[in-house]
RNA sequence: GCCCCGAUAGCUCAGCAGGAUAGAGCGGUCCCCUCCUAAGGGACAGGCCGGUGGUUCAAAUCCGCCUCGGGGCGCCA
């Protein structure tokens, strides 16, 4: 429809550059809008207004011309000049019936298109260190991640989600000595445990089961363990000397070996935990990716020796850095410690140089607002391996602060006390916490408010749009229960008949649905979709009430049902692209 | 100090590739079930779109400056 306006305009500005009103040099960008108001018609253009100074010419006397040389159309009803030079389209009803007959031809089709056709993307979001259970942050990540990539799919992008494990690391150290505390706790030994380590409860569960599989095989006297070491933060001492010292001394009293079996336990017991904890989100990944891996292929040299190659390494203090502040960043990183150890930021490049020899037209990072600061030196290894910086999207997603209530919840992953994602499913249930996390723009400060999402009442948005669907089924079942039969065709054919104010309106809402999800995918915002499907439940609520649907004129009757169905239809479309469930009834 | 995000109704937020009287939900006041689920609908009240300059025929929307919030600036991840 909106193809069809651009295209008779179009010709419009062709025929008046022929008769010499125009200038040929003229290439005019063409908007044409939904209107806002109904007075205004269906469409409007602002070309006239546009093209006023580079016409020299008054846009309201210019928009006259370009209606007079508008070609005739039999989708167009009337054209009009409006306003100081808005031209004003006013679709013929009969055409606009023919939604009805397309979402009903399309079915869950409907709404897809293929403007990403050809194209790959990988989307990688979440990726949060393994090193504990997902909290109500990371859950918005999640949610945000996999709509976009969704939506992306929707509008005929090839999309690889991936999330990106940090499976080595100093992080990881930390947590498989807290669990061995723990371990050591279970075995009887009286131990301090750092006030660096992770305390939360699920280190003790994983404690637990370690000691119940494996007995005292990775029991060592507590002695051994505390002899010498530096002192911790609450006796006056370095809490991340103390942990690393710690972290040192476990290993030397496992050994190599059982010190990996330890750690590996850890970490298979959270990453699992992870895995289970967002497929019930919702959220599936193509791939895992193990941050491990890149160390033990060689993956992260290999990189290095690419920007070494490339001269954008040094020597200096006995470290090695990238020199990234000739690409953009503001200050060169460290990528090998003088320790000799990789930093994560080396990693990180290696990952990314992975990224773009897999081919991807697109690299979206979906990150925390926090790690933006991480963005320029990113872009600079991008640029330093050689690759097209451009392919590199970041998206970062604002924090969602927690209220109970009035109150703010404080969180910290260290001292465990946080709400998980999981809690949260189980208080809200998946659907609500999904539509409540996509339901502001991402770059947007988000109050979650626990007590308002987690209250069955009819102040939780979901039910409004899922009310709407399981009406409509209500009414089909309705129709059975009076006996009467549902004919599509009669339906199709009495279209015509749907000519109160919220059934033409509810047209022009369907037909935008193709509109919206384009927009939303190509600007990566999911809550153009969820702002659409409530106002699309919203005019149907209204036309529910203001009408009845199952009257005795079977003609009216079946093009009523027609229309209901086609909303139901789009309802269950949108729906799904979020991963929300579509209730029957509720 | 530098960087990112934000500031719109009492509250939470849409609207921001400039457009015609600024929207929704919640909260407030009032109204609508002998009728397909009232988890619904309708009406009213509520706004100097943080402030201030500028660009434009047109600014909540673009640009500069200022104020106030949130976050980030490690050989941490």
């Amino acid at each position: 429809m909106k193809q069809q306006i651009e295209e008779l305009i179009l010709q419009a500005v062709e025929t008046l550059k022929a008769e010499g009103i125009l200038d040929l040099e003229i290439t005019p960008h063409i908007t044409i809008e939904r209107t806002r108001d109904a007075q205004h018609g269906d469409f409007a253009s602002n070309l006239a207004l546009m093209l006023a100074k580079p016409a020299k010419a008054n846009p309201r006397q210019l928009a006259i011309k370009i209606i007079a040389a508008l070609p005739q159309h039999e989708t167009i009803m009337k054209v009009e000049l409006a306003g100081p030079g808005f031209i004003n389209f006013f679709i013929n009803p009969s055409s606009q019936y023919q939604i009805i007959k397309q979402i009903h031809a399309e079915g869950r089709e409907f709404g897809l298109s293929n403007i990403g056709a050809g194209k790959k993307v990988q989307v990688e979001f979440v990726s949060a260190n393994p090193t504990g259970p997902l909290h109500v942050g990371h859950g918005r990540g999640a949610a945000y991640g996999s709509v976009v990539a969704d939506l992306l799919k929707a509008v005929g992008f090839d999309v690889h989600r991936e999330y990106y494990v940090n499976d080595a690391g100093r992080q990881m150290d930390i947590l498989a000595t807290s669990i061995w505390l723990r371990y050591l706790e279970e075995c009887g030994e009286l131990v301090h445990f750092p006030s660096n380590g992770y305390r939360g409860d699920y280190v003790r569960e994983i404690a637990w089961d370690i000691h119940k599989s494996a007995n005292n095989e990775y029991r060592r006297p507590i002695g051994l363990v505390l002899e010498n070491l530096p002192a911790d933060e609450p006796q006056g001492g370095d809490k991340e000397a103390h942990i690393d010292a710690l972290i040192d001394r476990t290993k030397t009293l496992l050994g190599p070996s059982l010190y990996r079996d330890f750690f590996q336990s850890g970490l298979n017991n959270i990453l699992d935990d992870i895995k289970v904890d967002l497929k019930e989100f919702g959220v599936d990944y193509q791939q895992w990716f193990s941050e491990r891996l890149l160390m033990d292929n060689g993956s992260v040299g290999k990189a290095l020796e690419r920007l070494s190659v490339g001269g954008h390494l040094y020597e200096q203090d006995g470290a090695t850095w990238f020199a990234s502040s000739k690409l953009g960043d503001e200050k060169d990183r460290v990528v090998v410690r003088e320790n000799g150890q990789f930093t994560y930021f080396a990693s990180d490049i290696a990952y990314h140089m992975n990224k773009l020899d897999r081919g991807f037209d697109q690299i979206i990072n979906i990150w925390g607002a926090d790690h933006h600061g991480y963005i320029p030196r990113v872009r600079a290894a991008i640029q330093a391996l050689g690759a097209d910086e451009s392919k590199l999207k970041v998206l970062l997603v604002q924090f969602a602060v927690l209220y109970r209530g009035d109150e703010r919840v404080q969180m910290s992953t260290r001292s465990g006390e946080f709400v998980t994602l999981r809690q949260l499913r189980n208080e809200v249930g998946k659907d609500a916490a999904r539509f409540f996390y996509v339901m502001r723009r991402s770059e947007q400060h988000m109050d979650f408010d626990l007590k308002l999402a987690t209250s069955k009442s009819n102040e939780n948005p979901v039910f409004y749009v899922q009310y709407a669907y399981a009406r409509v089924c209500s009414v089909l079942r309705q129709l059975d229960e009076k006996g009467w039969e549902r004919n599509l065709i009669l339906g199709m054919e009495s279209l015509a008949k749907l000519t109160e104010e919220h059934e033409i309106l509810l047209l022009g809402t369907l037909a935008r649905y193709p509109e919206v999800l384009e927009r939303a995918a190509l600007q990566y915002e999911p809550h153009q979709l969820v702002h659409y499907l409530r106002d699309l439940a919203h005019e149907f609520h209204t036309y529910y009430n203001a009408h009845q649907f199952l009257v005795e004129d079977a003609s009216i009757r079946d093009a009523r049902l027609n229309l209901v169905c086609a909303v139901k239809q789009v309802l269950a479309n949108g729906l799904g692209l979020l991963n929300i469930n579509a209730p029957e009834a509720m």
